[in-house]
DNA sequence: CGAAGATATTTGCGTTCGCAACTATTTCTT
DNA sequence: AAGAAATAGTTGCGAACGCAAATATCTTCG
């Protein structure tokens, strides 16, 4: 096996890390609670925020999978429960009959819209006031690195 | 209804929130996945370290839980199959007949010690070397803002 | 002391989600 | 053009988890 030592983490290291991994628990619970007196979960949120900023305001079921970072299966399920509920439609697609397109209905619509307001008060309340505005830049300097290194291929 | 105008996002605020969101499911599944050949989960691993660092090794069902953010009966579960792979043990207190305690079993030590060294450089990998010394250090200090304004008993 | 309430844990049940398998369609290869 | 491979979506299955209820045990207070 390797011979490689390891490297441990340095306190301040680790006090980020788990800072972090603690937290997201805590985090998503309050945006949940706060969303949920609108009847939504932030998955539902989710769907219908890519699905509203879509042209025609539809997507292919692939193409939101992917913007959710779910798997196929997951998003079928998803969208039944939209579905059932009235936000959402599904269409087939007459240029490749594979494709299933989701589509936001008028109901939908009113639902964001009407939650949106909520929404963003949460997500202000819990995540970007807490951190400031030299947080929230740092913050999103962080993501946007850790993303595109995980998108990135594995060389080693 | 409140006449309060919504505040939306800033560009950078949306930025920083959408990087996360969206960031934190695929470094999820990298950890699991270099979790993996060990045979354990994210969680799993989580449950061994509280337990390797508490004295005697072992934890009360109900201070674990809240060291986790788990529900009661998540951790009954999750136990439950650590203790069919002989990691933990179970313990009542002679003290306090509700109480059960988690134990770290020498197997589960080993296992432990056996995982970390990947665990951490997984951790190091996806997570602390893409966002550099500075983003570590403002992370930890947003992140450690953001619970703690969590935990606080809601005034508003 | 004894009843009422608090605390610790487990179990029943429903929800969410990923993987693997399957179907249907399209695209590539030769 | 025919077969192989890729792509899109759904379904069966199992794992993980939270809530509410049940159980057992303390603790508090009249």
């Amino acid at each position: 096996m390797g011979s490689m030592a390891t490297t441990w983490l340095t306190a301040r290291e680790q006090v980020a890390w788990r800072n972090f991994i603690s937290t997201i628990p805590e985090l998503t619970a309050a945006f949940e609670a706060d969303l949920a007196p609108h009847g939504l979960t932030m998955g539902d949120y989710q769907v219908l925020v890519y699905l509203s900023e879509a042209e025609d305001n539809r997507l292919r079921m692939c193409d939101l999978a992917e913007s959710l970072k779910l798997s196929p299966s997951g998003l079928t399920r998803r969208l039944d429960g939209m579905v059932r509920s009235g936000w959402v439609d599904r269409a087939s697609c007459s240029g490749d009959r594979r494709v299933m397109y989701a589509l936001l209905t008028p109901a939908g619509r009113k639902k964001i819209e009407a939650a949106a307001p909520d929404h963003v008060a949460s997500v202000r309340r819990h995540f970007i006031e807490p951190m400031g505005a030299a947080g929230v830049k740092s913050v999103g300097e962080c993501f946007a690195a850790v993303r595109s290194h995980l998108d990135q291929p594995q060389l080693d």
